[in-house]
DNA sequence: GGTAATTTGTTCGTATGTATC
DNA sequence: TGATACATACGAACAAATTAC
């Protein structure tokens, strides 16, 4: 069943926002998938017989709510939704991706140590400088990458942690071998920053860009600290999400 | 005790970063709170014997990490921190911030009556086409606005919805007045976005400058939807806390 | 209410140290 | 070793915004 649309003019409604609504409406009904090609602009000029502009100016307002990505020579494409990010007491990046059946994947892109400064010591509960793990890591989702996160550890608590990370390309995993065998999130603040040139590079941003940045604190089963990451997120590719 | 301070030259480290090092450090201590005016630029040029280029080089690096802010004729001050906005089963706005030891206040900016799009129709559960009620508020924490939200409601079932906020300011009361003498969070999903000209211009912000946004649901004991916001919040003055 | 002093912002230029090929 | 590029540091002058008198 394809609604009958007709454009009503000069009944106070513009006839632009008319075929963006309509076409929202397609969207949402699931004629056009998301990452699918909408109907060309000529094509739903001539089915409404209105003028191309008159359809462009509908497309603009889709794409600046998000809805549709127009890319020159291409075509017009249903815009990719963000994913969703549920932050809760267990939260693992692979199970939470899997679980939207989509694939994760990610890498180690860096790391290095240095000494605790006043925010980390505070966190992690250890002197101000003691050395510090610090771990760069890089997440895909279906082969786009959505967030780059770095993360710190008491150098001595976990001897062979970066080698384990470096192997296996997971915290859980690498946290078991050094006895940590569950961890849990404690807290998380969310805040929204410009995404800095480092990070648009290696997520593919142009600068300008808003990303979101979670600071999150881990511990082990005992409550105790182990692990403070500092995660920033291409805010169109991912959301988080909080469920009471 | 003020930490004796020399700036150590050649030493790989370059003196830039050791004023800011050390300005950090101050700041850390408590040297300078919240708010309060650091020396001037010329000052530290004096103090450790540098160019005040290099002053300025230490300053725009704190600037970048949100330490400190420099207004122009006024001088340089330590950078307010962002306010936590913790969201819980049961937030409430002046809730959050009395217990902070902090102002609140808000005033309605606007209100009006619109149909059911399709993400409020299924947020609400109500047909696509319900006529809501739409308010839009402005949350003001020690005079200083925070955040814009815009609330939809299910028009028909809480009649005396507009008069009671417009009169009270409080949406608790106002549902109260509705027989809704309670309501929980749902759910929220937090995305970023760059804040749009009217939002700026009620925030206070300049264009280009990011923005958090809270699409949150509410529900009534029974568990039926009653509110659906969608809240932009300045991201330099509040951060969102998730606890687990 | 006008003016001077104070403070940050901007733009020149110059010199030196450091890393890379 | 040389050539080159880049970051660091200093100096002088002026513009713009704010505050104090």
């Amino acid at each position: 069943m394809t609604t009958q649309v007709k454009i009503d003019r000069g009944a106070g409604i513009a006839v632009w926002r008319q075929i963006a609504e309509w076409l929202k409406a397609e969207i949402a009904a699931g004629t056009y998938a998301e990452g699918a090609r909408v109907p060309t602009e000529a094509d739903i000029a001539g089915r409404f017989d209105v003028n191309r502009h008159t359809v462009r100016r509908a497309i603009a307002a889709l794409t600046a709510e998000g809805i549709l990505r127009a890319d020159q020579g291409r075509g017009t494409f249903v815009a990719a939704t963000a994913i969703d990010y549920p932050i809760r007491s267990r939260t693992r990046f692979s199970e939470i991706i899997s679980g939207q059946d989509r694939t994760p994947s990610g890498r180690m892109i860096g790391s290095g140590t240095e000494p605790a400064d006043a925010l980390l010591s505070e966190a992690l509960s250890v002197p101000l400088g003691t050395p510090l793990l610090r771990i760069e890591t890089l997440r895909v989702v279906d082969g786009i990458p959505v967030l780059v996160g770095t993360s710190w550890f008491e150098q001595a608590r976990f001897p062979g942690l970066l080698a384990a990370y470096a192997e296996t390309g997971s915290f859980t995993k690498a946290l078991s071998v050094c006895g940590i065998d569950d961890y849990t999130r404690k807290q998380s603040k969310v805040t929204a920053e410009l995404v800095d040139q480092e990070d648009a590079a290696v997520l593919g941003l142009v600068s300008g860009q808003p990303v979101l940045v979670v600071e999150s604190l881990n511990v082990d089963p005992q409550g105790t600290a182990t692990q403070y990451t500092r995660t920033r997120m291409a805010a169109d590719r991912l959301q988080v999400v909080i469920e009471n």
